[in-house]
DNA sequence: ACAATAAGGTTTGATATCAACATAACCTTT
DNA sequence: AAAGGTTATGTTGATATCAAACCTTATTGT
């Protein structure tokens, strides 16, 4: 399979092979199916995952900077910026100019933000138990695994 | 760290390990970054990352029905419609309905979409080889990894 | 043949995602 | 203290993502 091909158009081999070994297919496919399973456990609250995780993310003695927040999720800070404007519109989170650097915003959990954040977290623990067990099953480490993930980003 | 905490606030303890367990987090950080670098390297000719895996898909001997491209992709069949829309625009992707079931429709890579993506398909070796060789370094198999995170979906 | 049900896709509406550009405030060097 | 570069964040426009509702065509049961 060479790089070099002089043929313009990919060959049915050269794309089965692209399918079986692309790491950013197979994250992209997983972050779908993952992400699907979660919103669907935190529908009852009206959550995403993508909400859970920026509100756990959120969740510290300081309201973190936006920049802070954005690098821990490996994301653009635009799109914080666009995450949160849900947030804020249900009064889960309450976002304040940070007093020490008039450039920054400080993003803050509300009272009601982590009422129903506390109401998340059981719903976290059964359903990531539920996925732990299946990648047992499989002979998979749920542990190394994650940790692998994490060092994709 | 019991699941039938009766406080209703979950703790820092809590959110941390959480932040560090959860492997639909670490899902979409992964995808996200690596996203972000397929992007970045076949912006020069106008494709993201998702519409090259999606065209791989449909670059096979007999176009593919939706519902088998959606599924390879662990994909939202309504995603996948929305998906295709600009590259249909572009005219690298026909659509034509399935004579054999008229429900169905068949989406076929144009002249024009197998010769971009043989030009995409260099830069896909080359960007995952970059990656491929950072994992290594790391002691990470890429093999092993892309397996496992392909399970999960 | 007819009605009920299932299957394949699309549309709609909300949120997510990023790049490119824009703005404001900080900081360092004159 | 003014200039120039850097940092923190927001805005815009395009695509991505899914659930729910919908339409059309097959299939199944009677």
């Amino acid at each position: 399979m060479s790089t070099e091909d002089p043929l313009v158009r990919p060959s049915i081999a050269q794309t089965l092979e692209v399918r079986d070994r692309c790491l950013c297919l197979a994250a992209q496919r997983a972050a779908r199916a993952l992400a699907r399973r979660f919103d669907e456990a935190f529908r009852p609250l009206g959550l995403t995952n993508g909400q859970f995780s920026l509100m756990m993310a959120l969740n510290q003695p300081t309201p973190p900077a936006m920049g802070r927040v954005a690098a821990m999720l490996a994301m653009d800070p635009s799109t914080l910026t666009a995450a949160l404007k849900p947030l804020v519109r249900r009064e889960l989170v309450e976002i304040a100019p940070d007093p020490a650097d008039r450039r920054g915003r400080r993003a803050a959990l509300t009272g009601a933000g982590r009422a129903l954040l506390g109401a998340a977290l059981p719903i976290w623990t059964q359903t990531h138990a539920t996925i732990d067990a299946e990648l047992a099953e499989r002979g998979t480490a749920p542990d190394a695994l994650r940790d692998a993930i994490w060092s994709l980003a």
